[in-house]
DNA sequence: ACCTGAACACCGTTCAAGT
DNA sequence: ACCTGAACACCGTTCAAGT
């Protein structure tokens, strides 16, 4: 029997497996062992069912309890979101493009309530709430993009290779090499985290 | 005459007007009036020819002179790119994506020069690096989906007001009170970028 | 060297028709 | 209510063939 769950739940393993350009409704159908246009009595668009995944993935970002310090939260949230969208690399360049759902609702809700603990001026709660995402989701962005690179590695390393060959670009050279002997992995993503935080609670009232 | 720049120029034009995905190898052939398979004697791929079109806007970026304070020069890169990416939206979700032609490593180079002349420990000034280009690609996204939003008049007005009329979300309503009526425009940009240089001064050796 | 049409293997969605 | 095949209007790219 086909349902809603059944069709998201496997445009889902399809997203995961593929990427979300083989998520077709066409690979859909045949997976679900059914006609494409059953699947249309379920959806109404192919939109309609990236929306719905888009917001299935929200919904496993589990929120902080709602004791914990605005500070936490903030940084709670933000690397449960990512750890979420790494999980699910296909959804970061649609992310911010879909309109949210209920799950992605509660957590901006969560995140926005964090900020009102911080006893910040409205105006810099609301434009730290966009430092905060903004920053979650381009760096979600750089890390699909160096995943991406890692992926086909062949053409990659030859293009590194040319770059580290010229002396065009010195401080790009210098940089490639920071990027790798690089153990702090999990500290770049906290370290412009805390800038913003440290910032934002410098504006406090 | 078909060449290289003239198919580069016309897939711009088609990008800037439609949007990326209706510039297709078979509507630049019609635009250009030539057989489809004619454009993949000047250009291997579509990947390619897109990675040309991006580089073609990084061009338009101009680099800040040599002798700019680092802050001003980072601060004039910054505005610099994300009105370049703004002028041509669809760049915006493929920037990060795609390899770096001449033209965007020229602004790598100059930026990460920039942080080399801001004192900071060499791998403060890696983070750095990233905690910029993050901050402008989340930006310039946010910014894009904003503006897809506002196309949607209709569709977007129907689905605000559903969530102004529940009453689920408060911080939300709150925060989209303030995006109606935002005079901050221009300062939203800066004040996270200023969070960040702010942060990155206060780790100068 | 430069150009090309036909063909292949795909898309999302409309429409009319079934049960 | 639920399902569907045929058709339409698209894609990028390979291949073999032209000049």
């Amino acid at each position: 029997m086909l349902t809603r769950e059944l069709i998201v739940e496997t445009a889902m393993q399809l997203a995961d497996a593929d990427g979300i350009d083989k998520m077709s409704m066409r690979r859909l159908a045949t997976e679900l062992d059914c006609g494409v246009m059953s699947l249309y009595h379920y959806v109404a668009d192919k939109d309609a069912l990236i929306e719905a995944l888009v917001d299935q993935v929200a919904s496993e970002v589990a929120p902080p309890a709602a004791d914990t310090p605005w500070r936490e939260a903030a940084q709670e949230l933000a690397a449960a979101t990512l750890a979420a969208q790494l999980n699910h690399p296909w959804v970061i360049s649609i992310w911010s493009m879909t309109w949210p759902g209920p799950h992605r609702f509660a957590l901006i809700e969560r995140l926005l309530e964090a900020l009102a603990q911080a006893d910040l001026p409205a105006d810099i709660a609301d434009l730290g709430f966009h430092a905060l995402t903004n920053h979650i989701q381009g760096f979600a962005q750089q890390r699909l993009a160096f995943g991406q690179l890692e992926a086909q590695a062949d053409e990659t390393a030859g293009r590194v290779a040319a770059i580290m060959g010229s002396d065009e670009f010195p401080r790009v050279i210098d940089h490639i090499a920071f990027h790798q002997h690089d153990e702090t992995d999990r500290d770049e993503f906290r370290f412009t985290l805390d800038l913003i935080l440290d910032g934002l609670e410098r504006h406090a009232s």
